[in-house]
DNA sequence: CATGAATGAGCTTTCATTCAT
DNA sequence: TATGAATGAAAGCTCATTCAT
């Protein structure tokens, strides 16, 4: 691997693990055994190391989380876009912790993250009104935005909450699906007779998920 | 006011105006006209005065946001509830804006913020629970902790996501009861007949808040 | 002396010895036995140091180079004029050295050098007239201004030129006098008969000055 | 052309345009598209290209600059000098503003330098002489040489001062030609009456080519 | 209670220079 | 000849904290 990816990679981690707070450009450095004046000699800055980390995030979005295509809704679409939604967040933690902050000083990665959150919420509202089209949901016209808005609020906190709760550094992958279900937690009272069955199998899935804390994720 | 009264209402502010990042214990001095060594014979670090603006935030809470005790439930102590806590977050928003870092080096703050995380949840349960009772909501009794936690979260980060919004540093009266709203609309669905009439009064009351750009509360 | 003032004194020491560029903020406090942090505790940057160093000089040239009031002219007024400035070019001559440097980074102090120089060029004007009043130079009333404008130039490049020259750091009190020497020659041509014995007898004063190398300076 | 000779020519252009202390190897490398390696296999040092570009000042000097060779006097060969001379001092300005941090550190190029500056108070010194000799000027035999170095200071510092004066980087004939009417104003007080006319003329050339702001040395 | 000077480790960043290819 | 990644010492500066008074 390049240098320069060596660089992203290493401060993603290691932001993800300790926090971009603490971490510094030299700590960053040392723990790829190159030297400072070599890190800068591939970044600008600090931001623009976080800047490109925000890259391979909306590079990582648009190849594994998109709304089905299909005309006809499948359970599983939605089920498959809350699993890749929470192992991104997962992924890029440290900037959801910390959003704050980066955003602060850093006006050009802001306008990038609020481009970034509308489509999130244009994708969300899109699945929705799928499963209002298909007689899945029963959502008033005028409420599906928010709440679509709403969901993609409680999913970029919802790491942040499990990171303060847990005391360990690592989150098990049962947490993230705890967070998915939560989203399901949501969109469920919508649900219409035609529907209600399948949001109790997705819930049971979850559940027992959850209960086994299973292995499943370890690949991530 | 006492010296370490002013402190922690001084620093308050800044982290609110300026973040707890920027505001260094030497601004808040300066800030007040005390030197910094007497700013730390009041308090031993920065942590300290943290760990003291929680405690006033608590005190806060307490005094101001309590579940009704009544028996028959009122529509308006939801409205009460969430107006206060809304008003309550805004008034500490540092503290949930920058979460993660604060708990992060401290470990008894920690304890101290998962305390009032369960009462808090405890207390939306209880709401939630009246309004079961009372046949104006409908929801299956083993959802009502984890829809009160999602509430909690929701709730937690609605300044955060606001405050990175908008690029103002201030925050409108208008954009709390946006926040109140969204609260309303996730309980909104388990709505019985019985009070679908009162949830809609409610959400017109805030949609014209928002409208309004109220004034309303200013005097916070 | 107060540390703020013996950073102002090191510093003016350091950087005529060996150049402002050379001479780090940590050497002056290393220089001093402080810590970098009470000498940024005193002072914003480095350029606030040279700030208040030509305070000093302002402060200086203030209290020491005043052309003389009295209405009839002196010859010891002129010598008196030319001996100070050029001990005062030298207590400061890091400044003149790296002028451009220096004001190059600053607008602020380009703005009060500019305003001094205007201010000296003014002085040197105002004795070149009362010679010319008092019959003792000749000068074309158009060209009084140009002429005392160029005096000032050569009197502040005149260090420069001789510390370049020089291979040792140290001046010699001399090399001063030839400086002074330098000027009266500039201005001797215009000398009237009246005068000329005058400017001799100075000359020759200055030529026995620096034959001696005299020891007359070493209290600067 | 040469890649040696294009760092040597893009250094000179970029130096006097930003100063030698902000223009780093790494920029030169860069505006000339080529690597800061290349440059470093054609340099030893930053120190070889300054003394490689005062090579070429050596040369525009020894090409451009001489005191007339014919027996008897023009008064166009004065004015052919001094103009020549500014012209020089303009093209090579960067090491003039910078002459003490420059030669501080590079005892070679002091050495260099110092013989090229006796050789113009010699070249100066003849051309003061040829028109004593000529009946033009009436100095002291025991001034001229004195009168001629002090020439040369002031037309090093010209340049200097009028960069420092001016807000613009960039410097207008026109004050070039106000430096050689300060030359002519040094000397103008020898004037014989045989001279005196000339002198005059020569004097409102110059006003006039600085009144008119001329483009005459746009080909520079 | 209060002052304010002082600390010092550590931060981000720079840049002349080197060296494997 | 040329590349360009890499070096590393050092720059200016910050800030939570200490301590003599």
């Amino acid at each position: 691997m390049k240098t320069r990816d060596m660089v992203i990679h290493a401060s993603l981690e290691l932001f993800n693990e300790h926090g971009e707070r603490t971490i510094t450009t030299n700590h960053i450095a040392a723990h790829l055994g190159i030297s400072p004046g070599n890190l800068y000699y591939h970044f600008a800055n600090k931001q623009d190391i976080i800047q490109e980390i925000f890259s391979l995030f909306e590079k990582h979005i648009n190849e594994n989380i998109k709304p089905s295509e299909e005309k006809e809704f499948h359970a599983g679409s939605m089920m498959a876009y809350l699993d890749a939604a929470f192992v991104a967040l997962w992924k890029f933690r440290f900037f959801y912790v910390n959003l704050h902050d980066i955003l602060l000083k850093d006006d050009q990665l802001k306008k990038r993250y609020l481009k970034l959150q509308q489509s999130t919420t244009h994708s969300i509202s899109q699945i929705l009104q799928q499963m209002v089209n298909a007689g899945l949901l029963c959502i008033p016209a005028e409420d599906v935005e928010r709440l679509a808005d709403t969901i993609r609020i409680l999913m970029g906190s919802w790491i942040g909450h499990k990171l303060v709760q847990s005391n360990q550094k690592e989150i098990k992958p049962s947490e993230l699906f705890d967070g998915v279900s939560r989203m399901i937690l949501i969109i469920k009272p919508y649900a219409t007779e035609a529907s209600s069955a399948m949001f109790s199998q997705m819930e049971s899935r979850y559940q027992s998920l959850i209960a086994e804390d299973g292995a499943a994720l370890n690949a991530i």
